[in-house]
RNA sequence: GGGUCGGUGCCCGAGUGGUUAAUGGGGGCGGACUGUAAAUCCGCUGGCUCUGCCUACGUUGGUUCAAAUCCAACCCGGCCCA
């Protein structure tokens, strides 16, 4: 039996089920044999909850397995769970998770079709909006919304009180008194149940899925459907290189974000994690690249902004980043391309301390004192000293470079 | 529903009538160092165009010259019992 295609098992954290014989319900490339050889490509299941309005770098190698799976012919089922955000996935949390409101989960998923690359250049789209037959997009409201009681009630029956404090989440939760609501029982469930719905080959998702990912199998299972295979990836670790990559942690880069600051956040990511990008990011062969540690997290950077903003934009940013940041310079320089922020609007003469607090450098006008008190401020180079140092005009400051730390540019416009 | 314990700043967690935004730890931010990393050391960590003024210890009201600390009601949660 040939070896699972690189594209397709490359940064695989789990496969299951994975008998020995070449049963195409127990091995994934019997299962891909059989697809090939009956002209029927497999249903790629890839659920995502419309929680937030980003999608970032810890979501996108999801999606980047899924386009693989496209790539090589199958069917991408992107499931927007707009019924199932209602609830909130219990998984990883610990605490119950607010429900969100209808409009709110709508305008997340439309964003997120948005930054997944649809109505977008196909070469920059995470996904193929394009190839006939590679994409279907569905809501799980289209089949949750008119389940009626007894059918809930068949659902509930298919599992147990048991299996679901089995489940580590919910084990944490339960041990340590943090309450549990009775509804974050039908997520595992109603997840599954999707599979169902869908007909699912085959569900991707992060580890701490497995659980859910197995609940379809048992759901699809109970209602006559071959049982899916699930393929798991791990979680990408956040720019912390500690906790999970998140937006509630604030360690994210986003898939939004400009081509200088993704660079400059990649570029400075702990060592621990910079394998992981590589392997989970990227297409890069790992063998081929510097073995320096600096050389590369830099190729590693490089490479992941590119595959986003494409290679012109990358090797740009780098070399902003580097006039910026690197050797001590100042960020005066004109070739970089420091974001600009505008002066206009604002009421002059005006304090040091207001200046960063108005241009959103710092959350508040205290936090803007304490950077000028704590040394941390420099205004073309020069660091400033005193909070309540005046500036007369907007003549006084335009063209200038304000910096805070060492990753904080803003070049001053009139 | 009954009993009981508890709700403190981003998180954990001290504090149980009286200087002080409120001990300590974590996290975060800034500085030194460095590979823009790690480790280490130092500083900061409620808000306000701030030499002062506001708002804060579940909510509301009360006692008091004075409350996070005492009282009442209410809301929320854990545990035990149903």
């Amino acid at each position: 039996m040939p070896a699972l295609p690189e594209a397709l098992a490359r940064g695989m954290a789990d496969l299951f089920p994975t008998g020995r014989d070449a049963d195409p319900d127990q091995r994934l490339e019997a299962r891909l044999a059989e697809s090939a050889r009956q002209g029927h490509p497999l249903r790629v299941k890839l659920g995502i909850d419309p929680t937030g309005s980003d999608i970032h770098l810890g979501h996108s190698l999801l999606f980047r397995k899924l386009r693989a799976f496209q790539n090589a012919g199958h069917t991408a089922v992107l499931i927007i769970g707009d019924f199932t955000a209602r609830i909130g996935d219990p998984t990883g949390k610990s605490t119950t998770r607010v429900q969100l409101d209808a409009a709110a989960v709508e305008a997340n998923a439309a964003t997120y079709l948005a930054q997944l690359g649809q109505g977008q250049p196909p070469e920059r789209a995470l996904l193929d909006f394009e190839t006939p037959g590679r994409l279907e997009v569905r809501r799980n409201s289209e089949w949750l919304t008119g389940l009626d009681l007894p059918q809930v009630i068949e659902l509930l029956g298919i599992s147990t009180v048991g299996q679901m404090l089995a489940k580590e989440d919910f084990a944490n939760r339960y041990g340590s008194g943090t309450p549990i609501s009775l509804h974050e029982f039908l997520y595992p469930l109603l997840q599954g149940y999707d599979s169902v719905a869908v007909k699912a080959d085959l569900e991707l998702g992060g580890t701490d899925q497995k659980f859910n990912v197995a609940m379809g199998r048992d759901m699809q299972r109970h209602f006559g459907q071959r049982p899916q295979f699930g393929l798991l990836l791990p979680i990408l670790p956040g720019l912390d290189g500690v906790q999970k990559m998140s937006k509630s942690l604030g360690n994210t880069v986003g898939l939004i974000e400009d081509p200088l600051s993704m660079y400059s956040k990649l570029e400075k990511v702990p060592d621990v994690v910079v394998e992981h990008y590589l392997t989970l990011l990227t297409d890069l062969d790992k063998a081929s690249l510097p073995s320096e540690p600096r050389e590369r997290q830099k190729a590693m950077a490089l490479e992941v902004t590119a595959t986003r903003h494409g290679r012109e934009a990358a090797v740009q940013a780098k070399a902003d980043a580097a006039l910026l940041v690197g050797g001590g310079s100042n960020g005066t320089s004109d070739e970089a391309e420091v974001p600009e922020a505008s002066l206009a609007g604002l009421a002059f003469p005006l304090k040091a301390f207001y200046l960063l607090r108005a241009l959103q450098v710092c959350a508040s006008s205290s936090e803007g004192r304490r950077q000028i008190q704590g040394g941390g401020v420099k205004l073309d180079g020069e660091k400033l000293s005193d909070p309540n140092q005046e500036f007369n005009s907007p003549e006084e400051l335009a063209g200038k470079v304000l910096q805070l730390g060492r990753k904080t540019f803003r070049r001053l416009v009139a």
